[in-house]
DNA sequence: CGCCCCACTTGACCAGCGTCAAGGTCGTGG
DNA sequence: CCACGACCTTGACGCTGGTCAAGTGGGGCG
């Protein structure tokens, strides 16, 4: 199976030519941010063991809990959604990972992946090797310093949802997250479109799908956003990111 | 001010004889901890960039919101209460540090820190400078690899307390771990002084003051702890376990 | 010794959100 | 074109836990 965890694989559409990583932006940036800058050697030393992966299909797994961890992998294309499920057999999204996003940081403690993670929809990966880049990052202080950097941001990210919001502030938090990150990449931060379902947004959100579906009605009603299925436009930032504020703290 | 964040303090009452770090058990248990062993060369090259200090006093800050990161720190002795204040003035409660955890990962980041802390009782710190941390760990991949893990296992940490858990899932998963970690630390699992009042402990759990002191009651009432005032006795570890499962997932 | 203050407790009430149940709508395949 | 199913919406109702208010009790200080 092509799978994030393993490192066998090494098939990828772009890499027939030969001199894939010049034409993988995804990759470079990721590379890049890894380096903390665009220094050419250290670029050149990062793509030596960067691995290209995919795609996967909708549904499909990258990975899964329990599963030896060997690579951290940042999203070229596509959503990754990573989730545990509890005793209950009730699913609890961890979070949302878009384009430009590394994903199993959380996984070096142990070496093993402490959560699934699927693809909402079609999704390419670049993979780091884990052992390598820490290897490299001996000799390349800069890449230590970003790695630790990286880390220390995912601690504060997990603390982020932890408080106890309203249903309110948590889907406005959501939204202007979702928008800043795309905006980011280089989309839209306005209009953009929701790759996971209602279901998926209320198990992140810790709320019920049925709240989603109605926070997302009022904000409508209220002028802040038009929703039409998945397609999402936001038509007040202003007044979404004030409902956000306590939340994201800024 | 002495104070974790800065450097230029040095002041111990064990330091006094000129050998402090025999006889600070806490400071190289943090070390072996860091170097991930007791190898003596590598605690050796650790204490020299070892700094005790302290004491801090019941309610005295050791870091503030906004304060210029340069050290993580393990706590000696005492309770250290981290948190942040929201823009509505309520108080959040991130963490508490026991003796021989460490404080400050997350600050690594914006070289910030994001929270403020706060001494609970009488604190004894030791402080390793982050930046000397680094530089010997690009020497020793051992130390490097530790502090990945230290890293990574924060942010699987902060996801506990995110899920919608009930009332007394998250009070038996928080008595749960407190008896884990003091019997960690050669202190007793079954009987252990709160150092924190109710409100601390609510803000902790995003509960209300009044529901942590139903609760608690009715834990007494069914037998499950025995509790005056501060001093609490685990009185069926078997059922309080049972209720903490989906909230520490183990 | 006695007063006060503060942390904690206890009770009554209420609201936000989850749950259950019944529609609605879009896309797909026969 | 219709029928089915997945996903979403909408409504009614109830429970958990927050809020407000009134006690209780222990520790410290005069």
């Amino acid at each position: 199976m092509d799978c994030v965890s393993g490192l066998a694989h090494r098939a990828s559409p772009i890499a027939d030519d030969g001199d894939a990583l010049r034409f993988c932006s995804t990759c470079t940036f990721s590379a890049a941010c890894l380096s903390h800058g665009y220094d050419k050697t250290a670029l050149a030393d990062l793509h030596v063991l960067v691995d290209h992966v995919g795609p996967f299909a909708e549904g499909e797994h990258l990975f899964r809990e329990g599963d030896a961890f060997t690579a951290i992998a940042a999203v070229r294309t596509g959503t990754v959604k990573t989730y545990v499920v509890d005793h209950a057999g009730h699913e609890q999204v961890l979070g949302f990972h878009l384009p430009g996003e590394l994903i199993g940081l959380s996984a070096i403690s142990n070496a093993r992946y402490p959560c699934n993670a699927i693809a909402l929809d079609t999704v390419m990966m670049c993979r780091f090797s884990f052992p390598q880049l820490a290897l490299l990052a001996t000799r390349m202080p800069g890449l230590q310093e970003q790695l630790f950097r990286l880390l220390s941001q995912d601690i504060g990210k997990a603390a982020l949802l932890a408080g106890d919001y309203s249903a309110d502030e948590r889907m406005a938090a959501f939204l202007v997250s979702l928008s800043r990150r795309y905006s980011a990449r280089g989309f839209s931060p306005t209009r953009f479109h929701l790759t996971m379902g209602r279901t998926d947004m209320a198990n992140y959100l810790r709320l019920a799908a049925e709240t989603v579906s109605r926070v997302l009605r009022r904000f409508q009603d209220d002028g802040l956003v038009q929703v039409d299925r998945r397609e999402l436009e936001i038509r007040d930032a202003e007044r979404l990111q004030e409902l956000a504020r306590s939340v994201l703290r800024d």
